[in-house]
DNA sequence: CTAATAAATGAGTGAACGCTCACATTTAAG
DNA sequence: CTTAAATGTGAGCGTTCACTCATTTATTAG
């Protein structure tokens, strides 16, 4: 029996550099089988769609690091501190894996619609950080969402400005300036 | 001889709406065909193909979009106002026309990559105004593609929540909150 | 009215898509 | 070695897509 795993890790690997480089339905399944190498009916050995590759390859990351995220954030007592926490967390996961990350990006928006009913987000953990923080007064009070949205906002911009090499600092400085910025975001808005 | 300019507009207004929607290549012909109450080969009367029909919708609202904010900022001499000046006006656009805007956001990433080769955009416009900004110590410097980065997060993050109904506050406290934030934003960084 | 032209139509076309399946090849077990 | 299961293959299937074109319908000019 040839190693099975290995091939559909290949798969694996091939088809998200394809979906994020351009997206899930330009993506064919001539694509991902030509640029694995292998025949287009060995895919289907290992997914049982290309749906539900994709979706594999979502679910996957995305829940993992939506529960990393929260696993960070309770080691820390303040909001400061668990922000801060999160956001060096989300660059590392960056530098690891740019093309997975960019992958994530993507899915928040449009590509993954049909696929993605509902589900528990990064974004939710980042609420509730940001609401309990309100709610013991480390920062004004203002609406959870539009917090959250702020600080998704500077993070995910400056991610995707790295991603494309627009942005030249090297990621650890990176991230000290996103947890200064995004705590200004915070502390600076709402009615104290 | 009919008013064909009327059809053409059905067109545009119809297929802007399902192009952000479902996206551009989710959208077919004959979903714009049935939606617009017309046969199929009409569309091709007014417009050559699909991709010309989707770069029309965008180049001409995006670039005059992007041509208008800078006339807004060439009406202020301070950074702070001029900065203020253009999210007013950015959010005044989405107010006007949320479906249009949605549109705009979404054609950043990867939908019109193929129709996009490069283009002067609001991206543009906003770093011009920042480096300027950073040449008279307005603010302390720093890297212009980076804070252009984190403004256009905070904005266009919000933006999308807005849109999809996840923020409750009135547009007008919006934007002041937005320019505020924004300001912050950029006074905070940097080495002065 | 009649003729000429512009606009609208929808069945039809070739290409590309996701996916299947009969068959070939490799591997593991007895 | 023999055998059976697991894995890989690629031509081909049915479907859907963007797009075409011969024809019909609406509009204007004389």
């Amino acid at each position: 029996m040839r190693d099975g795993s290995k091939t559909k890790e290949l798969i694996a690997r091939t088809s998200l550099h394809l979906f994020v480089e351009k997206g899930i339905t330009e993506t064919t399944i001539r694509d991902i089988a030509a640029a694995a190498g292998i025949a287009e009916g060995t895919l289907y050995r290992h997914y049982e769609s290309k749906d539900q590759l994709a979706w594999e390859l979502f679910s996957e990351n995305y829940v993992s690091f939506a529960r990393e995220l929260d696993r960070v954030q309770e080691e820390y007592d303040t909001l400061k501190d668990k922000l801060a926490a999160m956001i060096r967390r989300f660059c590392a996961f960056f530098d690891q894996d740019p093309v997975l990350f960019s992958y994530l990006l993507l899915a928040q928006h449009h590509q993954l619609k049909k696929v993605t009913p509902d589900m528990e987000t990064a974004v939710t953990v980042l609420q509730k950080v940001i609401a309990q923080g309100m709610a013991k007064s480390e920062v004004p009070e203002m609406e959870v969402e539009l917090a959250a949205a702020m600080v998704l906002g500077v993070v995910l911009q400056v991610a995707v400005f790295k991603a494309y090499n627009r942005i030249n600092q090297d990621l650890s400085h990176l991230g000290e300036i996103l947890v200064d910025t995004c705590w200004r975001v915070l502390v600076g808005n709402g009615t104290p």
